[in-house]
RNA sequence: GCACCCGUAGCUCAGCUGGAUAGAGCGCUGCCCUCCGAAGGCAGAGGCCAGGGGUUCGAAUCCCUUCGGGUGCGCCA
């Protein structure tokens, strides 16, 4: 139940009939009022601008907003759950409601427990790609970033109803898997006993080694001294498959599993003749999209090796990029874009509505060829939402870790999940806007302080068990299931504290809309921490006033009361952690 | 030179796609444990939302512009 837009619908029916009695011009578009939150709780539980939005089409109607939000409000104190509507400022609709609406949402919560917040299926088909690192190593820190927050985006969206795709992009074609097979190459000699230097430019990290050693057992001294026109494909093929599990399972230790691997390779592949690169360049050449042209050189600094020459280009201007794009290099090979292209003419072919794309914000400079390139092949049907994460700062106390992939000596995703556990991994990638930096400290993460907003969620979550723990000790024969705790009479939470968690908990629906559509997950993550902070708060005031304790041995009703809303607290907790990948400990010894 | 992202308390960051008196943590000052987990909480001080224009009932949020930081800019992916 979503308290926000169920009254979002109670006024749009307010509207309707005004319209229907003609005292509303018709043809108003219901999708641009809300229902949200007062910032300040003494505004009431709801709070609705539908008079202030409409406030141009009503002049021939009302005086102005407020008259109207008068009318509104008289309509909405009539119905049972409101205690009163009334018109404040400009022409905000303030609704508070009676104890009974609460009550309602704490026994939602209770009996739809992990479900409680979850959409009816919308309909929508949604494609999230992401992680995509190169097959060509293990996968660093910033990669782990737009995997986990690619994955609870995923889970956000299925949970507000979409039907979701998790995929992985593997590049293995182009220039840097053949690096990578003569990296791997070398270690195959070194481990048949060569002496070996790797040259500037190859793969010097020893997590080739493995592989090497077992091409060495596999093929023996086969390829010793043979051109690579010999071994470069077999080679190849086995480090890319040797780096794919092993980037699944780093994948798999931040519990992080895709639906789909697709093969950047498979693109180029003709069936009856045509690849799907063919396929899509066709496409748009049908549209007329395509065509032979120069591209003036970049302005600044001239790269070294310009040469101006005609070129096959994609007209992505025409679909607001700064200038078109080239879809063959110079020695007629297809461009990566040509393969995204395709790969992304597939997604469209595969009826998803809604597709998101996770990157790295270097690559910010591709969006708009991407997004020009999804609404032509779509005629402007499918929507594509680059998601672009922010680089991660790895320290210690502080002190900047250094990272360099180009040694072969950095820090590993899968060192720092070893390290600090993947809870703390998961829950601090999230806990910032995806574009914004992060800072990513391994020691503060392991902390167990309020300092540290991993702890201090799970933490709430452990107090809230032990406070069922304490009722358990404090009344023989109780019954704490959820059912039995939703038959409490919930009337009897008063307290200032009480209603404030639960105008919080009648949020959470909401807020998982919001956050799903918007695409931002970490709205999630501070939400939990909010609800935690309020939660320690009202605790501590128990710690004052002994009245307000959830547990009072002499008032087993009241405390039935109190442990509903503990319940649900507990509940929403553990639900919105699900939904981060985060677990929810029952204690924190 | 152009494009994209960012600029909010001393520091690190939120701000719910335009709402009411802009919030939290750290740090600083002063408090709260014979009592459900003090691994926590309460109170105080701290702001020209980088600057300037505009759009409207209403702007930190949208548009233009200046300044400052980051990322990119055919034949890497």
């Amino acid at each position: 139940m979503n308290l926000f837009s169920d009254f979002q619908t109670r006024i749009t029916h307010i509207i309707e009939k005004l319209v229907g009695e003609k005292r509303l011009p018709p043809g108003l578009d219901m999708a641009k009022f809300g229902v949200e939150p007062p910032r300040d709780a003494s505004h009431g539980d709801l709070s609705c601008n539908v008079a202030m939005v409409f406030a141009r089409d009503i002049k021939e109607f009302y005086a102005n907003p407020r008259q109207l939000a008068t009318e509104i409000g008289f309509e909405l104190a009539k119905m049972p759950d409101v205690a009163e509507a009334e018109v404040a400022g400009p022409g905000f609709i303030n609704i508070r409601l009676k104890p009974s609406a609460f009550a309602d949402v704490l026994r939602a919560c209770l009996e739809q427990g992990p479900q409680f917040g979850a959409s009816q299926s919308n309909g929508l088909k949604v494609n999230v790609e992401y992680v995509s690192a190169n097959p060509t190593g293990p996968m660093h820190v910033g990669h782990g970033r737009g995997a986990v927050f690619g994955d609870a985006l995923a889970s956000l969206l299925a949970f507000s109803g979409a039907a979701v795709t998790r995929e992985y992009y593997i590049n293995d074609a182009g220039a840097q898997v053949d690096v990578l097979a003569r990296s791997a190459y070398l270690r195959y000699c070194e481990a048949l006993g060569e002496t070996i230097s790797i040259p500037e430019g190859l793969y010097p990290g020893d997590y080739l080694v493995p592989v090497g050693a077992a091409l060495a057992q596999s093929h023996g001294r086969e390829w010793l001294g043979k051109p690579e026109s010999v071994w470069l494909v077999p080679v190849r093929d086995a480090a890319i498959d040797a780096m794919m599990g092993m980037i699944r399972s780093d994948l798999a230790a931040l519990n992080i599993r895709h639906e789909v691997f697709f093969s950047e390779r498979s693109l180029h592949i003709p069936h009856n003749g045509k690849s799907d690169v063919d396929i899509a360049i066709d496409l748009l050449q049908a549209k007329g999209l395509i065509y032979e042209g120069r591209l003036p050189p970049p302005k600044g600094q001239l790269p070294e090796d310009w040469e101006d020459r005609e070129q096959t280009l994609f007209k992505s201007t025409g679909f607001g990029d700064d200038v078109d794009r080239p879809l063959k290099k110079s020695d007629g090979s297809f461009t990566y874009f040509a393969s995204d292209i395709a790969y992304h003419n597939r997604k469209i072919a595969s009826g998803f509505d809604i597709l998101v794309d996770v990157w790295g914000a270097d690559h910010g400079g591709y969006v708009k060829r991407m997004a020009a390139a999804v609404s032509a092949l779509s005629d402007k049907k499918v929507e594509l939402d680059v998601k672009l994460c922010q680089l991660v700062k790895l320290v210690r106390d502080g002190a900047p870790v250094k990272m360099s992939k180009r040694s072969g000596d950095f820090v590993t995703l899968r060192e720092v999940v070893d390290e600090v556990g993947l809870d703390a991994v998961r829950f601090m990638m999230l806990f910032r806007k995806n574009d914004a930096p992060l800072e990513f400290d391994l020691a503060k993460v392991l902390e167990q302080s309020k300092e540290n907003p991993v702890f201090y969620v799970q933490y709430a979550h452990a107090r809230a068990k032990s406070i069922f723990r304490q009722a358990v000790k404090a009344f023989e024969n109780i019954d704490l299931s959820p059912k039995s705790l939703a038959n409490a009479d919930l009337t009897l939470l008063k307290d200032a504290g009480e209603a404030g968690l639960m105008r919080l908990l009648a949020q959470y629906p909401r807020l998982i809309e919001q956050a799903a559509k918007a695409h931002e997950p970490h709205r999630l993550a501070f939400f939990l921490h909010d609800l935690a902070s309020a939660f320690h708060a009202h605790w501590n005031a128990g710690k004052d006033s002994p009245q307000l304790r959830f547990v009072n041995e002499e008032n087993r009703e009241l405390s039935l009361a109190r442990l509903a809303l503990v319940g649900s607290i507990t509940q929403v907790l553990a639900a919105g952690l699900d939904l981060l990948g985060v677990s929810a400990p029952v204690e924190m010894r």
